[in-house]
DNA sequence: GGGCGTTCTGCACGCGCGTGCAACCTAGTG
DNA sequence: CACTAGGTTGCACGCGCGTGCAGAACGCCC
């Protein structure tokens, strides 16, 4: 048990030294001689001394602190993305002021965050109001929003390569003899969802192909599955559903096969997108989409420092490839397209 | 774009008061007079300023910071259980300090979290070295254990009622009428996996049977397939695994099925223990014990900030109760059994 | 008019640490 | 021995804010 807390001072006395020379051991690059380092670390173990990082925020003007506005931690995907970017930001020597967004009152919390002096903003979300990031920015702190950008050039961004993938995903159904390929879009608003079905639309009609029929899942699995029936429901039936996440082509499977007993892929083929856990169960083999998740937080972070550092400036947008993993959910390509194939078959999701 | 940073001297200026009545008008219960307040509002408003939180939390010595270690966020339960106790912090006026726990150097990191002053620390995480907790415990600083308690009465805790949960499970077989019931541990080294395993064990002795095999799957998918595989190759087979986590059900569940043609739930139940998103889904409808997430978060903040506020001092452990969602791949309760079953069976998870 | 209580304000110090600057010490050189 | 350069150290101030204390302003009553 602490009875008060330790000082520099204390150290400094125990050890026979001035605070100056305490604070000078704990700072990189700081001149002390090797014997009077010597000195300052026996006396803080024996007191067991920790510079107080409060303290040294306040007069270093830097908190060492990176604020992480989190949504959506029920997606793995989030999930999995706050935790890779702690890593890497812990490893860089910085801190993580967590906020996890409410929907109601966003904009009272982010207040909170800059009062803590936090060295830059990470906003890892699809969903999450344009005002905040445009305000943050205006705060004069670098900010980096991960998988959702802003028209305006604003904000610096890293996103998946969602046109791309989409595209990826209109080549593979077009050469497997698709005609009738329907959208299952996520949220209306968010760049995301539209680029999917952009590059899904755009490669299709390269193929000669239009996009056949358009239903809104909101990301989720209800609404998912609910859109999924509207879409089966047309006559024609669709021969193809590209799902703009897993959660909404999970759903969509499950309404196809258990309620209308289709077969996949021989009578429906179905797409999803994230490559998440699930899609790997045997019972399911979702032909997804890989995002990679950890290039983005890894070029997130190096955003984010190099701005910090002073090493760039302005606003960059970061868009990192998307890689379709084929499973059961679609047809095999026929043996004669394997060269086009071996681009888009991955073996490993990233090796 | 913020210029330079506002001080509370800037606004002390322009109202025409001295600093402290901009600091009193921040705090709650000082004396400051209508008209002052207004004026410092006001003039506050027009330069935009934020109190510095960084320099309040070094004057008043609290940093109104929590410090939360976070492991295993690809467990939804985990990540579901972050978001929980974070709304609630926040909701409370308070900041959360993140840190992600990696295998190597949680001891090393620990400190880094502490010289931040953080308030006090949640950890939640079955995993985690309990070397960490205690060395938290020593620092003076309030800590609660979620999901995990220590043996030796040191450190406040939350967590289910794995004994219970367990036990309810064993009372449910044997009612239908299983006498191999095998049990799929998570990891050896944690209460969580003992405890389910010590209440199944002893409700099945007062039903006069014996555990019929053991197997450790690590609370992961592939480790828990591996030892389902090895469950399932008795001879002769188990008629019933009950698993520690809902991940190693749904593998067991796949390799019966799927492997090894049983029929669920008439060759073989399986039981999970989480109540995770996936046990709902069609395909599965896995019966599990839902540890009732919320209160457990409820209840960690509300024994946090108890001791914060020196209303509570020594060493607390709660339990809060299970519940057991029975779904398909547990046989049905006889007709005769209804009273019991009502007791057991839910309608919704929690009401 | 004087005394007193109430309400509010400002002063000044402290929270723990970083760092520019000047002073100090040592060794080396002429 | 005098002098200088280089290496170290300590002093003192600042980071932005909270708050005890003394005093000011005001109103009230005798």
């Amino acid at each position: 048990m602490q009875k008060r807390t330790v000082r520099s001072a204390d150290v400094a006395r125990l050890a026979g030294v001035s605070r100056s020379a305490v604070s000078r051991t704990y700072t990189p690059g700081a001149y002390v001689s090797p014997e009077t380092r010597e000195k300052v670390l026996a006396a803080a173990e024996m007191l067991n001394y920790r510079p107080n990082a409060i303290a040294r925020s306040l007069s270093k003007q830097s908190s060492q602190l990176i604020g992480i506005v989190a949504s959506d931690l029920d997606n793995p995907f989030y999930a999995q993305m706050l935790s890779t970017l702690g890593k890497l930001l812990q490893r860089q020597g910085y801190g993580i002021l967590l906020l996890i967004a409410e929907s109601p009152d966003i904009d009272g919390l982010i207040p909170n965050l800059l009062s803590y002096q936090v060295d830059g903003v990470i906003l890892p979300a699809a969903t999450l109001g344009s005002q905040i990031a445009i305000e943050l920015q205006r705060s004069g702190k670098p900010v980096v929003l991960v998988n959702r950008y802003l028209s305006h050039d604003v904000v610096s961004s890293v996103s998946g390569d969602n046109e791309g993938g989409g595209a990826a995903v209109a080549e593979l159904l077009a050469r497997t003899g698709h005609r009738r390929v329907a959208f299952l879009a996520g949220l209306a608003d968010t760049s995301s969802s539209r680029d999917r079905g952009r590059g899904l639309r755009e490669e299709l009609a390269r193929h000669g192909i239009a996009v056949y029929a358009e239903a809104e899942g909101r990301y989720e699995r209800e609404a998912g599955a609910a859109a999924a029936r509207r879409l089966l429901s047309l006559d024609p039936r669709p021969d193809a559903i590209f799902c703009a996440n897993d959660t909404m082509a999970l759903a969509a499977l499950e309404v196809a096969r258990a309620e209308l007993g289709l077969k996949v892929p021989e009578e429906l083929a179905i797409v999803g997108y994230d490559n998440s856990e699930p899609t790997r169960w045997p019972f399911y083999q979702l032909t997804s989409v890989d995002q990679n998740l950890p290039e983005m937080a890894r070029i997130a972070i190096e955003l984010l420092l190099d701005k910090l550092a002073g090493r760039r400036s302005g606003v960059d947008h970061v868009v990192v490839p998307a890689r379709l993993i084929e499973r059961a959910t679609t047809r095999r390509r026929s043996p004669g397209e394997t060269r086009a194939a071996t681009l888009l078959t991955p073996a490993s999701p990233h090796p």
